[in-house]
DNA sequence: CCTACCGATCGGTAGG
DNA sequence: CCTACCGATCGGTAGG
C-alpha cells in the first residue's frame, strides 16, 4: 500500500481491496460489512466513516474496477500493423491476463446476478467515447473484412472472451478432453476466420 | 399446476419454481426462505418439510433446470441436412429461447458468482455423455469443417450465446448502434464463416 | 402412525 | 476510528 497517501485515503483504499477481493469470491450479498471490516484491519462501524453504504462500495468499485479498464488498455497498448495482427495481440495479451487474475471478469456477473445491471447503463455512457476509436479502426480497414456491421464486429470480440471464461467455467477443473490448453488461441482463430475476407497462410 | 401430483410433490415443486423466479432475479443470497415461501403460498418453516436447508433448494434447481437441459433438447430436436443447417437451426432455436425466457443462462452466472462454481464438477459429469452423439456429429462431418479439434468447435458454439447474452446486457438497454436487432443471426454467421470450410452462397 | 403444515420462536447476524 | 448497540431480519427449528 502507497506510504504516501493521507492516512484517510489509505483506509478507505484498504477498504476498497478488501471488499473488492471478497466480492469476487463470494458475491456482493455473501460478504458482510464485517468481513470487510476485518480483512481492511478495521472495526465494523468503522466502515461507515468512509462509505454510506455497503452498495456505494460495489457503485465505487464497479466503476473504478470494471473489467472494461483493463480491456481498453490492453486494446489501446497493443500494435499490429494489419487489423488481423492487432486482434491477435489483443488476444494474447487478454489470455495473459486472464491468467493473471482470472476472476477480473467476474466483476460483470455479480453485477448482473446481484443487482440486475442496474448500474450498467450509466457505466456504458461512460465507455461509449472510449471505444469510438477503436471502432474507427475496423472501419478504416473494412476493405478487408467481411460484410459485419463495425459495433457487431467489436461486441462479438469483446464477447469471445466471455465465451472462453464461461464455458471454461462450465467445463470446470475437469480433465475432459473438451477442456484444453490453446483452446483460446483457437476461439480466436475462429473469429478472425468468422471475420477477415482472407487470411494469410501461416 | 398439475393437479394429479400428490400434494406434498405438488408444494415441492411450487417451492422450487419460486425459489427459481427469485434467485434469478435477486440471485441466491439476495433471497430470503421467508420470500420463498411467501411465493410458494407456504408458512416460512414449511419448506423445511420438503428441503433440509437453503443450499439444498440451490443444489436441486442447479441440477435440474441448469441450462444444459434447454440446450441439448434444442440441438436434440432440430433438424438440418448439413453441418450448417444444423447449426442455424440450433441458432435459431436458442435466440427464440433467450426470447422466451431471457434469463435462464442465468443459472451458470448464480453458480459461479455465489458458489464459486462448487457444484460445477459433478454436473459435468452427467452432461458429458449426453454431448457425445453431438460431438460425434461434428466429427462425421469433418470434412466440411476447418481444422478445429471438434470439442473447441462444440465449446466454441455453445459460448457463443453466453457471448451474445453477457455483451447484450453489458450494453445495456440503450439506444447505442452496437446493439440492434438481428446482432445473435450475425454472431452466428461469424461462427459459421469461422468454421466452414466454405459456405454456400445466400 | 403418516403427511403436510401452522404460529411462534430459536441463536446469530444483517446493515446502519 | 472504536465500543456498544438499534430495529429488522436472517436461516433454521420448536411443539402441536
Amino acid at each position: 500500500m502507497d506510504e504516501t497517501l493521507p492516512k484517510g485515503e489509505r483506509t478507505r483504499q484498504n477498504i476498497l481491496q478488501a471488499a473488492y477481493a471478497l466480492f469476487l469470491n463470494q458475491g456482493f450479498h455473501g460478504t458482510s460489512m464485517r468481513q470487510i471490516a476485518a480483512r481492511a484491519g478495521l472495526a465494523p462501524g468503522s466502515i461507515y466513516n468512509h462509505f454510506n453504504s455497503k452498495d456505494a462500495i460495489w457503485e465505487i468499485l464497479f466503476q473504478e474496477r470494471h473489467p472494461y479498464h483493463h480491456v481498453l488498455r490492453i486494446l489501446r497498448e497493443v500494435g499490429g500493423d494489419t487489423i488481423e495482427d492487432f486482434l491477435r495481440n489483443a488476444a494474447r495479451a487478454m489470455v495473459y491476463s486472464l491468467e493473471q487474475q482470472p476472476d477480473f471478469l467476474k466483476m460483470m456477473f455479480i453485477e448482473i446476478v446481484e443487482f440486475n445491471g442496474v448500474h450498467v447503463p450509466s457505466m456504458v455512457k461512460t465507455i461509449y467515447p472510449q471505444i469510438l476509436p477503436f471502432l474507427q479502426r475496423f472501419i478504416s480497414e473494412e476493405d478487408k473484412l467481411r460484410d459485419i456491421p463495425v459495433p457487431v464486429l467489436f461486441r462479438s470480440f469483446v464477447g469471445l472472451f466471455f465465451s472462453y471464461y464461461i464455458t471454461g467455467l462450465m467445463l470446470g477443473n475437469t480433465d475432459l478432453p473438451i477442456f484444453q490448453e490453446g483452446s483460446l488461441e483457437q476461439f480466436v482463430d475462429i473469429f478472425l476466420h468468422g471475420v477477415l475476407k482472407q487470411l494469410e497462410v501461416r
